[in-house]
DNA sequence: GTCTATAAGTAGATAGAC
DNA sequence: GTCTATCTACTTATAGAC
């Protein structure tokens, strides 16, 4: 493995384990066993291994989201779908940890966050529109933009709300938590199959927990 | 004004408009015309300021938090208290525009802020429980806590989402449409009512817009 | 590519005069 | 209460040898 990607691969270790903002160009250096002036060799700052990161992420999101057109016909189909979009970012968890800050500090990173945060959107909407055609759901027209909206809240600041809580989840639980959360927001349109769709959901969940 | 109160009033004032990580103990100080060695008489550091604009913000939702027991009995009162709350956090928002950082620093205010955020949750859920004791409003049990946690998120993070978007809306513009989002979340479960609700909303919604 | 050593810059904090 | 001056600590960034 070369030190370019081994420096790409511990600094997301440490990134996502003890936060982006509490490691310094040194403690990466240290983690790795090399020097500071090395890893200013490789990488002209934590800046740059930030964007390094981006970039991983980025690519993987967007293949993600191309890969749903029009393979998510049905409500199973979907709770799929939202573990694997869930999973893609957990895995690049720092990011969402403290959006905000990150987009003050690197304005260059933030244009493309809000790209790809403006294509999840539109690939939520477009699921959502299947699910229709399929007559998997019914949903008033006009509710439309705002459940989009609330859909993308939730997969966006998940990781942030989790941390409100006082036991805060492990992963994996978290995870189909907020798979969960998201499922519960289109169950009003679901019919009929509504309430039955919500009791094996709450049934797979609890069993999950145990 | 007493300069204590001068040094809360300001800093208030700067964290909100340019951000909070941005302002140095010495900015602050340049701001009100005195100097880094009296702004540190009045308080130890930037820190003590928080800890300090903390205290109003808590009590001041916690006297609104408080003064919902049984008074929101119709959707019409549930809008305007919807109002009400978003309004306070708009007051201090620097606190929840990078929430996680503000955690992770001061670990005893994340405490505080924890404990404030469960208040405000067993408000709303109380709340919800009035207005299906009102029969306002006809929610499925297993979906209460899934609604909660949804309107929880939403008041928490709308200040957060609306900076993904590109065109940020100005203050009252983006306390409208939060309003808004979070009304059409227990839109669902107005029953017959639902829709006609949902249009004069919208009507009232696109009116305030122009 | 990798190291050591060090410069340069910044924020936080205090001492002591007025 | 308020000021000036200074000190400490830490992080980023570079220079030059191996």
């Amino acid at each position: 493995m070369k030190t370019r990607d081994r420096i790409l691969h511990v600094s997301l270790l440490l990134f996502n384990e003890e936060g982006e903002a509490q490691q310094t160009a040194v403690d990466i250096s240290n983690a790795l066993g090399i020097s500071p002036g090395n890893l200013y060799y490789h990488f002209k700052g934590k800046d740059a291994i930030i964007r390094g990161l981006f970039d991983s992420f980025e690519e993987e999101m967007r293949i993600i989201l191309r890969g749903s057109r029009g393979r998510v016909t049905s409500i199973e189909d979907n709770w799929v779908y939202l573990y694997i979009i869930l999973e893609e970012i957990y895995d690049f968890r720092f990011f969402y940890r403290n959006l905000g800050v990150l987009l003050d500090r690197y304005p260059d990173l933030a244009n493309r966050f809000r790209s790809l945060v403006a294509e999840q959107r539109t690939t939520i909407h477009n699921v959502l529109d299947d699910l229709r055609d399929a007559e998997a759901l019914s949903i008033d027209p006009r509710l439309m933009e705002v459940l989009t909206d609330q859909m993308m809240m939730t997969l966006t600041f998940w990781l942030e709300a989790d941390s409100m809580n006082r036991n805060n989840l492990d992963g994996a639980a978290l995870i189909h938590k907020t798979v969960f959360q998201v499922m519960c927001l289109i169950v009003p349109y679901m019919g009929e199959n509504g309430m039955d769709a919500l009791s094996r959901m709450i049934a797979h969940y609890e069993a999950s927990r145990t």
